[in-house]
DNA sequence: TAGATTGTTAATCGATTAACAATC
DNA sequence: TAGATTGTTAATCGATTAACAATC
């Protein structure tokens, strides 16, 4: 049966993505929600409920074809296709993005890099070149970007979003601990480093204990 | 009425406790939940339970003091102590890392840094000395550290907490995208940096969009 | 006192678990 | 066919929303 995928199956599709790509598919080509659920720490019921959530994958008596269920979920979270990104701000932050590796592998390509340095303009880092902040806009608009990458201190956030006009559907990876409010063009995905930090300090001193 | 704070409740709290923290105190001194839930985005009755649930902040016809409620949530996340840091893995996530502002500030204080690279040993970096890897255990143990950070490649995660004896509570920062499983001391909190990028490609270009 | 806003109960909604019939 | 394992329904659990009495 197919239905809209649930927020909370979502935010485990890529906990299943990784599990899955990692799996060894030379010896076994199936793996059973039983199997699973050992290795992810979920419920066999609630992989089933997941699965079936979204797509009709499994073979009763058999299990879920590994390499076929890792397509499909790729499908379903839209990683079928390649994403151009840009990223702005190029310091410590956005060097450790550039140089992450197991993006590119997955389709998500940087294309450029923007700055306010003149230091750093002009030069480029692994063959992306990097321009100079104001050209941020035309060039979103002109190189189908479809995802731009905040890496810019707090304090800057608001100005390189004040400046964007873009129409299109596009995503915003942003890495400043601040909640942007914009256009519903405009898709956000927020990575609250502190917020975890401060999940850490709870679990470890938090006033009831785990 | 005070009862156990609720998973969905802990994971809300370090948002309150930024928008609490940038809240300006000169000029008011409290804030009612349906001003919260303006700038939050959550409802004012999911706030109102929210904090209930954990304590007696508010008062009827006033609201909330904002600076003693984000004290109290502080100290519900325990965040009311100084912990003391290492890193271990001093490469380009690592440097972003222990330059990424507003840890200190909360009391978050990286003592040492560990990594295999002897081109790097022996120096430091803002004053905290980088040793060698394998002292690690050693000067966790004597140097009362409450949090292990680490942003080795993925593919050496496993030596490294493999190394590792502590007894008492210890909390690990995970950057490397692998679900470590140790012993219950160990409390291990992971950023997925790419779990987070397959989100906002979901919400993009996903089968059953938002 | 009147107005504002919390604290709290009850209703609703959504997510997880349990159980088992369907079927490979 | 017999065994394994899914798909799916029903039961349970937890989280959110709505409503309003309590109270500052």
């Amino acid at each position: 049966m197919k239905k809209k995928i649930s927020k909370a199956v979502m935010m485990r599709l890529p906990r299943y993505y990784r599990y899955l790509s990692e799996m060894d598919t030379t010896e076994r080509e199936t793996v059973s929600s039983h199997q699973l659920s050992v290795a992810m720490g979920f419920t066999a019921s609630q992989i089933r409920q997941d699965l079936n959530n979204f797509g009709d994958f499994g073979v009763q008596g058999l299990g879920y074809n590994i390499e076929y269920l890792r397509e499909q979920i790729a499908k379903a979270l839209g990683m079928d296709r390649t994403n151009n990104m840009v990223l702005v701000g190029y310091g410590n932050v956005g060097n450790a993005i550039i140089n992450y590796p197991g993006f590119a592998n997955k389709g998500f390509r940087f294309k450029a890099i923007f700055d306010i340095d003149f230091s750093k303009i002009g030069k480029d880092i692994y063959g992306i070149p990097i321009y100079h902040v104001e050209k941020l806009n035309d060039y979103v608009e002109r190189n189908n970007i479809n995802i731009i990458v905040l890496t810019v201190p707090k304090t800057v956030v608001k100005d390189v979003v004040k400046n964007l006009k873009i129409k299109r559907k596009i995503g915003i990876w942003n890495f400043a601990s601040i909640d942007l409010k914009l256009k519903d063009n405009y898709v956000v995905e927020n990575v609250h480093l502190s917020d975890s930090l401060m999940r850490l300090s709870y679990r470890l001193w938090g006033k009831n204990g785990k």
